[in-house]
DNA sequence: TTGAAAGCGATACCAT
DNA sequence: ATGGTATCGCTTTCAA
């Protein structure tokens, strides 16, 4: 069974069918210019016919443009990327656009390269996750050769274009206040803290308390971080390094070990308080802030498998920045990131570019929304 | 601040730059035909000072090959296909290979429209979850115009194309066989059971007794509901439909919200039995089986929320085909599908047939790997 | 080893 | 309203 890869059959063909020049038959089929009615019908005939199928590699190469977006992730095999994506190529789709997806693997070197294939592939945009916001000589050529650039969840701020972000800082901080203000002084944090300058949690601390950090700048975990320390400044609560737990990655896998370590410690039944801000003495941690939806479930996971109850022996924030997973769970409290929405404004944006809007750029701040579901307070006991 | 949209140079004025032909420049550009090394040198110089890059429209219009490959996926905003896609772009990526993906949404006609987009933009090569196995005209017509098809995760059986499947029945039962062994009676099912022509759940048991159903041609839930089913019955153990619980979508929430309602009817808390087989009695469930990541994810957090004990109070087995989930948390048993795995089986296998691999097409059957954590007996109660 | 010229499959411009 | 033809940027004979 040899398949003989049937010549894919072009306008000259459907033009010698349908009788007319491949001029007409191009103006019919590409939907551009004039034809008569009788002209119009003859050829949308002819081309069923012989099987016609455009071919956008030479539409693009005349038209110079593609309709097709680049997207660099930093590694779509995780979830948010996931959403991400699915909001971007929806939108794409909408408009007869396709996506082409590279990862970056958060390596700037990688993302250079991913850059330059989708730039030779003749994307007629860029959607980036930046892997580090302090290179961005390839993002600022792209831009230079008339190719726009929107950014996602990461932002260089030194350059010109557009970007999606999320307040990281103050998202994490209003969760963290909320487990304070119902009386929580032992509250871990769940994060990854690997990616970005930072190598230690107490000078990070140190750097935030003198306000040298801005917080557009740092890398998503350590923003919730900041967020976290905020809150306990704000509320005079001691902050104890021991409970920051850096997971060093993006697994849930390693959280669940982590967190399942910290519960094992000193048990956490029995070893609250409700004082309401005297105590920092070594018992438990009575609550736990997971900072990102990999975190999250890595978290909940462990304490599933503690046998402990939410919130009865320890309440738990999630940041759910995945919207598969909208953490219901009876008595988990989340903070929603729409990611799915960002990933559909991030494509919005680069298409009315590609379009032809010539505004200056804007960084768009996507809220985030506390969802409760019953209580997280310490429980009378 | 009007940016010039920097006309892009190309081989021309790279040939001109370097005072070579067209022909000479694209032999060194391009890496294929003679040059000597003087020669090549100063185009590269050339290329190099005047910003070349090259053109893969031009390139693919001439050579008729795209370097790309075309992903069809059911939706790309679910972490399984996110896994997926992780695996297929890194194979894409290291042989120099783009992806385009677009979703079906479990839509036959969407993924029609998809692989006629994909075609139109002249994808060497497909990779496609089909929506439903029974409309494969396209795929075959993709196939019959040269482009080579890889199935993902479903399979069109009346179709001569590679597949890359998990053999689910055999996992589910594998899994269930587990619990059956430890004396679990009272299982329930957490799986999506909505797509597939399968609606009742008694109807489907029914078929499968009478061995009328071919394992291969289910959608993934139902192929695991098939292995629960007959681990059961090869263990001598009633069913009870009241505990297969159908979520409908897959959704980590309903999952959460299906799993919640059922173990707040009887506690499940002492309601255990570990006397090898004889009852079926009305006692709350002793284990759960969640047939994927995704319910996986909910069912965890609801016996979180209900601050239930794995294994104590439950047993939970999970079917782990989220690679980067790992449900490791203490006490969870997973069956594990590496799902990563299959998107660079898919890859590799396309990427050899666009390559010119002519043999029959192969069906591949990853192995699922059932991972212990712990026990998951009933405990001594 | 290098160069001239003919395409690839469309669109766009200019006559008619 | 329709047809002829140059053109997009590159690869690929075929001569030299």
């Amino acid at each position: 069974m040899t398949n003989k890869p049937a010549k894919r059959s072009t306008i000259a063909d459907v033009a010698a069918e349908a009788g007319v020049s491949t001029a007409t038959a191009g103006r019919v089929l590409g939907g551009y210019g004039y034809a008569s009615q009788d002209i119009r019908t003859r050829v949308q005939r002819a081309a069923r016919k012989v099987g016609y199928r455009p071919n956008r590699l030479a539409r693009g190469l005349i038209t110079g443009r593609t309709q097709t977006l680049g997207v660099v992730a930093a590694d779509i095999g995780s979830p948010y990327y996931a959403a991400a994506m699915r909001g971007i190529s929806d939108v794409a789709e909408r408009a007869g656009f396709g996506a082409i997806i590279t990862n970056s693997d958060e390596d700037a070197d990688q993302e250079i390269a991913a850059v330059e294939l989708l730039l030779e592939k003749q994307v007629d945009g860029l959607i980036v996750s930046t892997a580090d916001p302090s290179r961005d000589a390839h993002l600022r050529a792209a831009i230079d050769s008339g190719r726009p650039v929107v950014q996602l969840d990461r932002a260089a701020d030194a350059l010109a274009a557009d970007a999606v972000v999320v307040d990281g800082v103050a998202a994490a901080r209003s969760a963290v206040e909320l487990l304070l203000d119902a009386g929580h002084r032992r509250i871990a944090f769940v994060g990854e803290l690997e990616h970005g300058r930072h190598r230690d949690v107490a000078a990070f601390a140190a750097e935030a308390r003198d306000r040298r950090l801005d917080g557009r700048r740092l890398y998503p975990s350590w923003q919730r971080l900041l967020g976290y320390l905020e809150a306990h400044w704000a509320a005079g609560a001691p902050v104890d390094p021991r409970r920051v737990l850096r997971v060093g990655a993006y697994s849930a896998a390693a959280a669940a070990a982590a967190v399942g370590a910290l519960l094992a410690e000193p048990p956490a039944r029995g070893g609250r308080e409700d004082d309401g801000g005297r105590g920092d003495d070594d018992g438990g941690v009575t609550a736990l802030f997971a900072a990102d939806g990999v975190m999250s479930t890595g978290t909940v996971a462990a304490v599933a498998g503690r046998g402990l109850a939410i919130p009865g022996d320890v309440s738990v924030v999630c940041f759910d920045d995945l919207d598969w997973m909208e953490f219901t769970g009876p008595g988990l409290t989340t903070v929603a990131q729409p990611v799915r929405h960002m990933g559909e404004l991030a494509a919005t944006t680069l298409l009315a570019r590609i379009g032809g809007d010539d505004g200056p750029p804007r960084r768009q701040i996507v809220d985030t929304e506390l969802v409760l579901r019953g209580s997280v307070g310490p429980p009378a006991a």
